[in-house]
Parts: structure tokens; C-alpha cells; sequence
RNA sequence: GGGUGAUUAGCUCAGUUGGUAGAGCGCUUCCUUUACACGGAAGAUGUCGGGAGUUCGAGCCUCUCAUCACCCA
């Protein structure tokens, strides 16, 4: 049957694909010799929710190539599958379904509304697996792991209790970025800055009792500009709702201008007049004297920076919004608060946590308002009652008669400046900084045995800027906020109950009990009460008590479960957060392998090997696996990270669907096949480089495919036999001897580079391999012999070239193992799939013949010379011309008598005469051992020859001129080393001939002319 | 503001301990010669961002400036 003219990818790839999974090729350990070293990647799981996007194609083909490359030298691999639960991105989209019902999230309960999800996740999730099949990615799909499966689930629960124990989590009020739209808290890394166009008001905060003070300043050398009786002190600030929750204002201890008033009390301006609250002005090395009026309003709950002021100086931080950002509606009467918050400024009543965090200093007016508004009310309200500070605006305008008039206007001073303003990654709203009780990592006490990973070399960052990038942060490590408000994800397994005193509860305390199991929470509560209270097993019921907050559960407690004067009844009340969904990814390197069940797997594929991840993710995820193997299982979880950057369009964009510009992986590999796709990623897989990704290019390897797949239709073309077992033929043929050995350098480069993961020069090697060593020249120079009479040097031809193509289909197959698996299967009997065919060993030590490699570059350097040669002498190109030689040495003989017909039939050659002198008109052609000569009079033109010679002369000129600039001078041959003097000593010898041969040339020429 | 990286042919990019610049695509000319027009042959194009330094020698090392990108504030 004949070969079909290109390889139909369309409807190959997926028969294909479906061979591998029955011959089992994928699974862990498959193709493994005995005893065999494990090699492990575990697959960065995608989200649930996810598609195959390119980022996703590049990634996964860099792996493929790996395990597959690996698995035919007969390691015992795994990679591993799996996906990741999302917390966020997952109830996204199953909300987003539910609004098109109608519905909303709060129509469910907790466990219906979850429930939902495992129903979306059965028929939609994992759309990702099938297409990864697509591009070819051979993981052991029987393993693939969920962050959510009960194992996965066992051993997040383990590990947050372990951690919990060893005092490395804990519960704590603190700022955190709160996300309004899905009203949970995200991490620092969730949130990104954005540079918006935004405004800075100034308003006047009025010293308190009518005070004044000087108000002087001063330029650069001391002498005054400004000196003004002033009663209020001027604050600039960019979000004047957050004014509500003002403690203090704060100046900088060296700031002569407000030193008079240090210590006394200012008026927050705004709010009903009657109960304007008073706060101090102190000093902290926070404000910049250079930046606004130098002075800052501390707003400890609302702003990251006032949080550190505030800490430092016992500042209350009231908290003014809800969960979605308005202004908070709850709370006692505003009249009621402003005389509290009043007393604690004044220094008259103290004050603790529990009792700021209830206290509402949001105004009557004002509560309820989303914070936009609050901020558009609250300016106003300033503005008219004229406590913004205000400045003169001159404008020109034409009056009525069309002259120019200058007009100015008193104005409140509004700046428009660009500020940076986080956004959430995924709800892209405004964040809002609120002060929350969340679950801590105190990550200062599991960083260092990930640090020192890397930095003893344990684990190595590819490239090393990573490393760099990783020190940084990571010796500049927040506490990592695990908890988030969401329904999908693992619970926190802690429990909540009171503190009993003196037979009473406590408001506004609890005790908590961190445990595997509701059981176990129930028993530690037991043991810990005592005879205190009466502990009842709530089997899961959470509390009955519509707001589920634990303020409320512990009240509701207090009120009603008192039971006369018998021991106090205690039910436990879980905490309703669910854990940061990188919590759960963190133990992927190990939770995928059974942990924390004692498995085979995990004994064998933990710790693994490479991760390959997106730059983006270092630390997201690759730091924080590296902290946490080492804090649950004492050991690194891979020797090496390989990082890569974000994947970009042709122009170096991102890709978005708004610009347009996105590349569907699976478009690509409908269009042009998988093969091509993945050489495309491959050859772009330069360490650190920026990934541009065209369809050109995709199409450029496509090409190169066909290109591979017509040699094979050569073979078969010259019914060239292809048994299936092709020894590695003993060759006598100098031919057969030099593509051998290009073979055997061909696999020391592509192995090396593949040490090395650069996986560019694998491709590339085996691109100018293929197509520029086997079909250009190799396929051409056997023609002649297969179709001569020779029939030993036939025999061995055939041999020869069916060895070769092997091994480029083997040294191919895991760029591109499609096509490879398809021309591999055409032999008459193969004993395995490529996909488990031993990867060969042979080196360019043993398979290289210098002699012939010599003599075949000899041969090709001719013929090029030659064509070259005759294309500027405009020669038709089917014309066969005579050559001539003058002074053709020995080698020179040997190598044209043993390739004379390669050199014939390539370069369109009639016949060799020797010559003592070239006849007139001829064209010159230097080589080493002898002088090759076109005799074409009257076909050339000689001033155009004669031009060209020069041309050559000229650069040949140039390296003449470095070569002998360099051997003569004394300080290069005192001090380079002594193979470069050779080197260019040997270059310059043979320059030395060129030229010689070039001039006599041109000097014949010139005689004619 | 801090950090990291980039700047090499028209485009996209390689260039591994410093030894005198490469690939793919594109472009120009010629060729349908029985593996392949998703092809073959030939060809053109570089002050390696600017400046300074170290060195016998710098695309590569050092400093500096410029521009761009990304990350973190």
C-alpha cells in the first residue's frame, strides 16, 4: 500500500493516542528496566473549571517530552495527573449557572449548594484531561487526583491539625485584603495593583476648643515662604469615607510646622455637629513631610499602612464596612458610639478588640450607603460646610465681545493624580482592607528549610533569576492568610465553644478545639471541661441560628442553653470557613501519592523530580509546596524547578479575549496537527526566554513533519525493505560512515540539551539534523548508489538509511510523537510501540569516522561551490557542465575518485579534466588539496566574475586581517591559550591558500579582460 | 520607589567557563529534475541599544545612561 502524500493528522492522532492507552504506555512504571532509577513530574493541577489554553499546551508539552524521553531510556516514570477544587473560580461559575435559573447561592443550604457543585464538576469538570489527549500528554490518567477527594481531603485535614499542634497556624484579627464581590478574604497574592486615575481631597480638620497655632514654612535654606494663623490642621487623602473611622492624625516627629500641636485634639469633620468626634495628633515616622500637607489621618481598619501607625500607637481601628463593602448598618445608635469612641480618645474609658470591633462609627445618614456613595456624600457635606481647603483656579475664556478675559475661581482643592488601587484577580472589584478574625500560616517558622533548599542547591531554580526572586520573597515573608468565606473547599476543622468562668459564659471569648473529626473535636472538649459543662455531640448540626456568625452562637448560647443550675450545656459550633485552595495544592507532591496512607507509590515516586511551572506561580504554589513537604514530610519535594514565563502572541502580548489576539491550542492542532504545535513549543522553550507564539511557526513545523514523512516515502519509493529490527549496520561505505556518525553526534546534543532542559536545542538540533544533514544531503548522495550496480555498497545503503530514519524517529518521537508512532508503525514487524522503544546509547566516540567526515564535508563544500558558481554565472540549472582541476593532491584525488559520481550527479558535472593551466574564461573554485575550475567562456561575464572574486577577496580579507592581527601580536600568543594559537595558526594557513588561489584567479581574468 | 529580565538580520528569537555572530519565518532570483512546491538551488541584510572600563581579545565580564516588559510596594 502505498504511502499517502502527507500524514492526515486529523484522524491518525486520535487512533493513536487510544494505541498508547491500551498498550498501557502511560502508567507509572511502564517501559521501566529492572531496578530502574523513578523519574516523577506531578502535573501542576489545573483548575477544575479549566480549558486547555496555550499556557497550558507549552507546559504540558514540556513535560510530555520529558516523561517521554525518560521512559525510553527505561527510567521507572511517573506523571502524575490531577485537578485542582478552586475554591473561588469553581463557585464562580456555579453561581454564574444558577443566575441564569434565577438563582443564587443563598437559595441553598451549605451542603445543597455543594452538593450542586459535585453535580457540575461529574458532567463538566475535567473538560482540561480529555483535551490534553489532543496534544498528546501521556500522564497515568487511572491516578488522577482531585484536591477534594477523600484521601486529598484526609490529608489537608491532617495537616492543618499537625500544624495546628506545632503552633505553626493560628486565628487572629488582622487586616486582610476583603474581596466585596465575593466577600470572603483573598491573600496579598490574589490581589492585583493596578495604576488608576484617582483623586486627593484636602480638607481641614479643626483644632479642638477653637486652638491656633503659627503655622510656618520654610524652603530648602531655611527662610520662611508661608507664615499664617491657622486653627485647623490639613490633611490630603484619597478615600474620605474612610474619615468615619479615623483614630488620629499623625505628623512626623521632625516636622517643625505642626510641632506646636502635637498632643492635642482635632475634629474629624463630618458627621452630625453635635457629636463631631475629637482625635489626638501624634507623631510617627510613618507620614512623608514631602507628600500632601505632611499630615495623615490613621484609619487603622481601612489601610495597611494606618494598621502599622495605629498598632504602634494603641490607635482604635473601627471597622465601617460589611461584607460587601457598604457602610455598616448594625451597631447602636450613632449618638451612642460617638459618646464612647469620645471617651476612649479622651482617654477616659479602655478599650479592647472585641469592643471596637462591634462599635458602628458610621453616622445614621450614612449607614448603608455603598462606600462610593460615602465617599461622594461625605465630600460634599465637608465641602459645603467649608472645611475643604480651598485654592485659586485662573482660566481664560472669550467674553461676549470675543475678548480674552482671565477669571478666576475659588475652588476646592482637588488633586488628579494616578494611585495604585488593588483589585481582586478574579472578582476584579475594588479590595477593600477590613480588620478580620482569619487563620494565619505563620509562615516565619516554615521558611527556612525551603530557603535553605535552595540556597545549599538542593533544589535548583530554573533560570537561576529565579532564585533571586525567590530569596527576596521569601526572606520578606508575610503570615499567610489560609482562611476564605467560601462554601467550596475544605472546612476548617476547628471548633468553637465557650469560655466558662465561674460557671458563666463569657461574651466575647471562645475556646477552640482543632481535631480531625467532629468526634474527636467532642472528646477534646469533654476532657477539657470536666466537670465544668455538659458537652453534646452536635453531629454535624451546625447552630440554629440564621446569621452563623460565632458572636452570635456564643450570645445565643449564654441566653438559651442554660439549663437552671445543673452543669452548663455545650454544643460545638465548627468554624464555617474553608481553607485557601493553596493550602490543599501545597501537598500536591505528596497528597496525590496516598499520604497519608503508607503507600507503595509514595514510597517510591516521593520526593520527585522536575516541577515545570509559570513564573507566575513561584509563589503561589512552588514555595509554598516547598514549605510544606518540608514541614509535614521533612524532605524536598523535587530537585528541580523549571520556570517559564507567560505565553504571548506573535507581538509579545498577552493574551486576552478582549484584544482578540488569543491562539487556541486545539484550533492549531485541528489546522495543523499536535506534532507541529509541540515542536513549536519545544523549540521555543529557550531557559528564561519570552514565549511568542505564531502560526507561522506552528506551520513552519508542520512543514518539517511532512518533510520527515516524505523521507520515509523515499524508502519506500526505492522499495527499500523495512523489516522492523534495523541493527546498527557495520558500513564501509564513506557515505554510510559519515551520516552514522552525524547520527551519533545528533543524539549526544539531544540528550545534553535535555539534561540540561533546554529543550530549544533539542529541537532545533533535531530540525537542522532531519532535514539538513539526512534529507538534504544523505538521501541525495544515496540516490546514485541505490540505483547503481554495486550491489554490496546497495545493500548497505539500504541498511544504512532505514538505521537512521530509525533513530530519528526515536530521537523525535518525544517532540513529536505522533507522526513518529504513525512512519514507525509501517514496518513489517515491530516488536514494540516507539512510545516504549529503547532510547539508543551509541557516541560520537565510538560512531564518528574523522576520516570520513572529512571527506564528505569535502564533497559537500565542492558541490556547493559549484552550484554557487554556476548561479552567478547564470548557467541554466539543468545544464551539465565540464569541470577542470589544476594541482588536485593525493587526498584531494581519493576524496573526488571515491564521490565522483555524488559530486556529478549534485553539482550537474559532465566530466573531470585535469589541467596544467585553466583555459580562459574560467571560473575559480578554491579548495583545499586543488583548484577547481568552470571553463565557460564566453557564458560568463568577466567583469561580473571578476566582481565576485573580490568580493569573496574582500572577506576573505577581513579574517585574513584579524588572523595575522592576532598571531603577530606578542601579548596574544604570550597569553591565549595555546590550542587557540594553533587553531587560528591552522585558519591561517589555510586562508593563506584561499587567497593565493583567488589572486592567481583574478589575475587570469584580468588578462582576459 | 524596590526588584528581575530584555535590547543581536525586515520579523520572532538562539548564542552554555570571553576567541571575532547563527536559526526559523519573511524577502529576491531561478527551477515542476520520479521522496517532498507543506519542495529544491542560489542570494541579500547586522555600528550585537548608547557611552566608558577590564582584557592580547568583549554580543558575553564591570560601570553608566536610555528604552521596554514583568513582579513587588
Amino acid at each position: 500500500m502505498a504511502m499517502e502524500k502527507t500524514f492526515d493528522a486529523g484522524t491518525r492522532e486520535p487512533l493513536i493516542y487510544t494505541k498508547w492507552e491500551e498498550a498501557g504506555a502511560f502508567k507509572a512504571g511502564a517501559n521501566a528496566k529492572a531496578g530502574a532509577e523513578t523519574f516523577t513530574i506531578m502535573l501542576p493541577p489545573p483548575n477544575v473549571t479549566g480549558f486547555l489554553h496555550v499556557g497550558h499546551a507549552f507546559n504540558h508539552t514540556l513535560m510530555d517530552i520529558l516523561i517521554r524521553w525518560k521512559r525510553m531510556q527505561g527510567f521507572d516514570t511517573l506523571w502524575q495527573p490531577g485537578l485542582d477544587h478552586a475554591g473561588i473560580a469553581t463557585q464562580l461559575v456555579v453561581e454564574k449557572q444558577l443566575a441564569e435559573l434565577g438563582q443564587k447561592r443563598s437559595d441553598y443550604s451549605r451542603e445543597d449548594f455543594i452538593a450542586k457543585i459535585w453535580e457540575w464538576k461529574a458532567v463538566s469538570g475535567g473538560t482540561i484531561q480529555e483535551q490534553d489527549k489532543r496534544i498528546g500528554a501521556g500522564m497515568d490518567w487511572d491516578r488522577s487526583a482531585f484536591t477534594m477527594d477523600e484521601n486529598f481531603h484526609d490529608a489537608v485535614i491532617k495537616v492543618f491539625v499537625d500544624m495546628y499542634n506545632k503552633g505553626f497556624i493560628y486565628r487572629g484579627k488582622r487586616l486582610v485584603n476583603w474581596d466585596p464581590h465575593f466577600e470572603t478574604a483573598i491573600s496579598d497574592l490574589e490581589v492585583e495593583n493596578i495604576e488608576t486615575d484617582g483623586h486627593m481631597w484636602h480638607f481641614k480638620y479643626p483644632l479642638a476648643n477653637g486652638a491656633t497655632y503659627e503655622y510656618v514654612e520654610k524652603d530648602e535654606d531655611g527662610v520662611e515662604t508661608l507664615r499664617e494663623t491657622r486653627n485647623y490642621i490639613a490633611i490630603a487623602t484619597t478615600r474620605p469615607e474612610t474619615m468615619l473611622g479615623d483614630g488620629a492624625v499623625a505628623v512626623h516627629p521632625t516636622d517643625e510646622r505642626y510641632a506646636p500641636i502635637v498632643g492635642m485634639l482635632c475634629e474629624i469633620p463630618v458627621g452630625p455637629k453635635a457629636q463631631r468626634r475629637l482625635i489626638p495628633i501624634i507623631t510617627d515616622e510613618y507620614p512623608d513631610k514631602t507628600f500632601g500637607s505632611g499630615a495623615v489621618k490613621i484609619t487603622g481598619a481601612h489601610d495597611f499602612n494606618d494598621y502599622q501607625v495605629a498598632k504602634r500607637s494603641n490607635i482604635p481601628m473601627y471597622n465601617l464596612m460589611d461584607t460587601k463593602a457598604a457602610m455598616r448598618a448594625d451597631g447602636r445608635p450613632y449618638v451612642e458610639e460617638a459618646a464612647t469612641a469620645q471617651a476612649i480618645a479622651n482617654g477616659e474609658q479602655t478599650f479592647d478588640e472585641a469592643m471596637i470591633a462591634a462599635m458602628n462609627m458610621v453616622p445614621d445618614e450614612y449607614r448603608g450607603m455603598d462606600r462610593f456613595d460615602a465617599r461622594k456624600a461625605v465630600i460634599d457635606a465637608i465641602t459645603a460646610e467649608g472645611l475643604a481647603v480651598m485654592h485659586d483656579v485662573t482660566r481664560t475664556e472669550k467674553d461676549e465681545d470675543g475678548n480674552t478675559v482671565e477669571i478666576t475661581e475659588t475652588v476646592p482643592y482637588v488633586e488628579s493624580k494616578k494611585i495604585m488601587q488593588p483589585f481582586g484577580d478574579r472578582s476584579k472589584v475594588v479590595i477593600e482592607p477590613m480588620l478580620t478574625d482569619q487563620w494565619y500560616v505563620d509562615t516565619a517558622q516554615i521558611v527556612e528549610p525551603a530557603l535553605d533548599a535552595v540556597r545549599s542547591g538542593r533544589t535548583k531554580i530554573m533560570p537561576e533569576s529565579g532564585e533571586k526572586v525567590y530569596f527576596h520573597w521569601l526572606e520578606n515573608i508575610e503570615p499567610w492568610c489560609i482562611s476564605r468565606q467560601l462554601w467550596w473547599g475544605h472546612q476548617i476543622p476547628v471548633w468553637y465553644a465557650p469560655v466558662i468562668e465561674d460557671g458563666v459564659i463569657i461574651t466575647g471569648k471562645y475556646e477552640m478545639f482543632c481535631a480531625a473529626t467532629e468526634e474527636e473535636a467532642v472528646e477534646k472538649a469533654r476532657i477539657f471541661y470536666g466537670e465544668k459543662a455538659n458537652v453534646i455531640n452536635g453531629q454535624g448540626k451546625r447552630f440554629e441560628d440564621q446569621e452563623h456568625t460565632l458572636a452570635s452562637f456564643i450570645d445565643a448560647l449564654k441566653n438559651s442553653m442554660r439549663h437552671g443550675d445543673g452543669p452548663i450545656q455545650v454544643r460545638l459550633y465548627r468554624d464555617d470557613d474553608v481553607l485557601d485552595t493553596w493550602f490543599s495544592s501545597g501537598l500536591w507532591p505528596f497528597g496525590t501519592l496516598g499520604w497519608p496512607n503508607d503507600t507503595p507509590e509514595l514510597a517510591k515516586y516521593f520526593p520527585g523530580d522536575v516541577l515545570i511551572t509559570g513564573q507566575d506561580i513561584l509563589f503561589f504554589w512552588v514555595a509554598r509546596m516547598m514549605m510544606m513537604s518540608q514541614a509535614v514530610m521533612d524532605k524536598d519535594p523535587f530537585h528541580t524547578v523549571y520556570l517559564h514565563q507567560l505565553m504571548r502572541d506573535a507581538k509579545g502580548e498577552k493574551m486576552s479575549k478582549t484584544r482578540g489576539n488569543v491562539i487556541d491550542p486545539l484550533v492549531m492542532v485541528d489546522e495543523y496537527g499536535a506534532d507541529a504545535l509541540r515542536f513549536t513549543m519545544g523549540q521555543m522553550a529557550a531557559l528564561g526566554g519570552v514565549l511568542k507564539i505564531s502560526e507561522d511557526r506552528i506551520k513552519g513545523y508542520r512543514n518539517f513533519g511532512t518533510k520527515l514523512w516524505n523521507a520515509f516515502s523515499f524508502a519506500e519509493h526505492y522499495e527499500i525493505p523495512n523489516a522492523g529490527t534495523h541493527a546498527l549496520p557495520k558500513a564501509e561505505n564513506t557515505l554510510n560512515k559519515w551520516i552514522i556518525g552525524e547520527t551519533a553526534k545528533v543524539r549526544e546534543v539531544v540528550d545534553a540539551a535535555l539534561e540540561t532542559y533546554r529543550f530549544n536545542d533539542a529541537a532545533n538540533a533535531l530540525y537542522a539534523f532531519t532535514w539538513g544533514k539526512v534529507c538534504d544531503w544523505y538521501v541525495e548522495f544515496s540516490k546514485p548508489i541505490l540505483q547503481g550496480e554495486d550491489a554490496s555498497a546497495k545493500l548497505e545503503t539500504e541498511a544504512t538509511l532505514r538505521w537512521v530514519l530509525d533513530q530519528a524517529l526515536i530521537m523525535l518521537h518525544p517532540i513529536m510523537p505522533f507522526i513518529t508512532e504513525e512512519l514507525w508503525g509501517q514496518a513489517d514487524n515491530r516488536a514494540n510501540l516507539l512510545v516504549t522503544q529503547e532510547w539508543p546509547t551509541f557516541t560520537a566516540a565510538d560512531l564518528v569516522d574523522a576520516d570520513a567526515d572529512r571527506e564528505m564535508n569535502w564533497v559537500i563544500n565542492l558541490i556547493e561551490s559549484v552550484r554557487s558558481a554556476r548561479a552567478q554565472s547564470h548557467v541554466p540549472a539543468g545544464a551539465k557542465v565540464p569541470l577542470v582541476v589544476m594541482g588536485l593532491d593525493a587526498k584531494g584525488q581519493s576524496a573526488w575518485d571515491n564521490n565522483s559520481a555524488l559530486i556529478m550527479r549534485l553539482a550537474r558535472i559532465e566530466t573531470l579534466e585535469h589541467v596544467e593551466a585553466f583555459p580562459k574564461g574560467c571560473v575559480t573554485i578554491p579548495m583545499e588539496g586543488g583548484t577547481f575550475g568552470l571553463p565557460l567562456e564566453g557564458l560568463i561575464d568577466v567583469k561580473e566574475e571578476i566582481a565576485r572574486l573580490e568580493k569573496t577577496m574582500q572577506k576573505l580579507g577581513k579574517e585574513l586581517g584579524g588572523l595575522r592581527g592576532r598571531l603577530n601580536n606578542p601579548n596574544f600568543v604570550a597569553s591565549a591559550p595555546e590550542e587557540v594559537i594553533t587553531e587560528a595558526r591552522e585558519n591561517l594557513a589555510l586562508r593563506e591558500e584561499e587567497e593565493a588561489q583567488l589572486k592567481a584567479a583574478i589575475a587570469r581574468l584580468a588578462e582576459l579582460g
